[in-house]
DNA sequence: GCTTTCATTGGCAAAAATACCAAATATATC
DNA sequence: GATATATTTGGTATTTTTGCCAATGAAAGC
């Protein structure tokens, strides 16, 4: 680690991205496209929510840099910016998996 | 991918692991402990609030299975419970380079 | 051009998260 | 047992986030 300023610049900076995954709606739609792009309108319809909700999720996640867009027609496709989600939820269910069965990282 | 109900249960189990580090202080607690485990006091010292405060933050990632802790005498010394956050940060890290320099993914 | 569908933005009320103070608990020292 | 230090918990005011409605913008079909 660097400086205490630097690390919390660092920390910062990081939190910004985090919390734009930082809620279940998101993470679905993060998890739906690990599948491939799919529109608002669909997403729409598998989180269940206000398509204006949705559209500011999309927003903040597309702003932190989570993930990209792309407009066609009348559509705009969402896809994942960074493929390296599926280890970070590969992580994420590993911690999970910890904290029910006892306090050790078997596998990380 | 399951189905839809699963998937979103997977996404609020995930959610609830990700709150817990979409925070600045939290973020650089976890940066600091990944040099070893450290005491609140010494981690209050660091953050600059107040200890209270830390106390929450630190709770809150304990209850979600980001830290274990110990107490030895006076101090409870905390450490993080699963070293793949190192992973963890370097991808946050990336999508932040990647965000900056153009849209695409160099590295992962 | 009018209408329809898809998506985003502005605004605002409701809900959640944050941060501090005061108080309580626990351990060590005297 | 009284005191000092370290940490946590309860309570609460403040801030931030969320989610919907209403309105706007944009593309396609008629």
């Amino acid at each position: 680690m660097m400086d205490l300023e630097s690390a919390k610049n660092t920390a910062h900076d990081r939190s910004v991205i985090v919390k734009a995954m930082a809620h279940p709606t998101r993470l679905l739609v993060m998890d739906v496209l690990t599948q491939g792009e799919k529109c608002v309108n669909e997403l729409t319809n598998l989180a269940g929510c206000d398509v204006t909700t949705l559209s500011k999720h999309l927003a903040v996640m597309r702003r932190a840099g989570l993930l990209q867009c792309e407009k066609r027609g009348v559509n705009v496709f969402y896809q994942i910016a960074c493929p390296c989600f599926l280890e970070f939820f590969r992580c994420i269910d590993l911690i999970q998996t910890n904290q029910i069965h006892l306090k050790r990282c078997e596998a990380c």
